[in-house]
DNA sequence: TTGTTAATGAAAACTATTTTCATTAACAGA
DNA sequence: TCTGTTAATGAAAATAGTTTTCATTAACAA
């Protein structure tokens, strides 16, 4: 039992191994604040591990995202994009603004009480209208930011 | 001038010309309640035209978003699916549900006031305090539909 | 320490989408 | 209606993100 960080005990309960790889990954995710697409991640681990693949890097975003670790994002750019789910560290639960034209992201919390009151509302209403059980939400803005508008 | 659709005005107004696979794609889009794939619209058009190319399906799709007659959406299968915009035939605003194992798509409409009331605070408040210009914003829950669960 | 088996990396395959380029058709002006 | 200009088209090739294959390696239970 090589490493205790806090998500090897979510691992191992899942039934996969820790690994050098997956802690790499891991690491990567949990010191940015930016949403990184898989290439991002492969660069940024490359650095330290020169001999972990690209195929690693996916597979093992596919597990964290099925374990529920992070959050798979598409915002239009052709690519999937990563971030570290909140319940873990000190994140926050948050929603996006995107600018179209240089496809940068802010995280913003404003509003997010309002927010979630009115979803607590809706996935109510919705999964007994439709029998549906909901497990998530996407809500986003896509505009101009203030350097493109 | 051939033809006298809705569509047309908007279409020529961008210095587009209305040519027959522009026509059909359209067609096609407006007679569905689905959420079309390039390669679904291809096919349908396939029936009648089968001449037009795929190309063209892909290039059309791009002008339709670009003029706001359509919306692009991402479900997470991996292929950008279609609809016609509300603003021209009985379409309504309308934001969706998504099965993640089946992926069924519900079109909803419930609560859709109480929506709009808070996106118009969060719209303001944000373009506020970001300066971002928000032209739009998405609204999604995904789960398991009555059958999946 | 060892055996089992999941995890790995390189290469190839896959697939949605975009680009290239020669040909065709829309339509403004005559 | 006819014609010239030029945007639109379709086939094929290229691109790019992601997944699959398969032989090798490493995690970890015993
Ligand atoms: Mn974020
Ligand atoms: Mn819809
Ligand atoms: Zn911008
Ligand atoms: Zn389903």
């Amino acid at each position: 039992m090589r490493n205790d960080n806090w998500w090897c005990g979510r691992f191992r309960g899942c039934g996969y191994k820790v690994t050098v790889p997956r802690e790499a990954i891991l690491e990567v995710l949990s010191l940015t604040d930016k949403h990184l697409s898989a290439e991002d991640i492969y660069l940024a681990v490359h650095k330290k591990y020169p001999a972990i693949g690209l195929t690693t890097v996916y597979r093992t975003l596919d597990i964290l995202v099925s374990i529920g670790l992070i959050y798979k994002f598409d915002f239009g750019d052709g690519r999937a994009r990563f971030e570290l789910a909140e319940d873990s560290k000190g994140k926050k639960h948050h929603h996006h603004l995107i600018c179209t034209k240089c496809g940068r992201i802010i995280d913003y919390t404003d509003f997010i009480d309002d927010e979630f009151e009115l979803l607590q509302l809706v996935e109510k209403g919705l999964s007994k209208k439709y029998n549906f059980k909901i497990s998530g939400h996407l809500i986003q803005f896509c505009g101009l930011c203030d350097k493109c508008r």
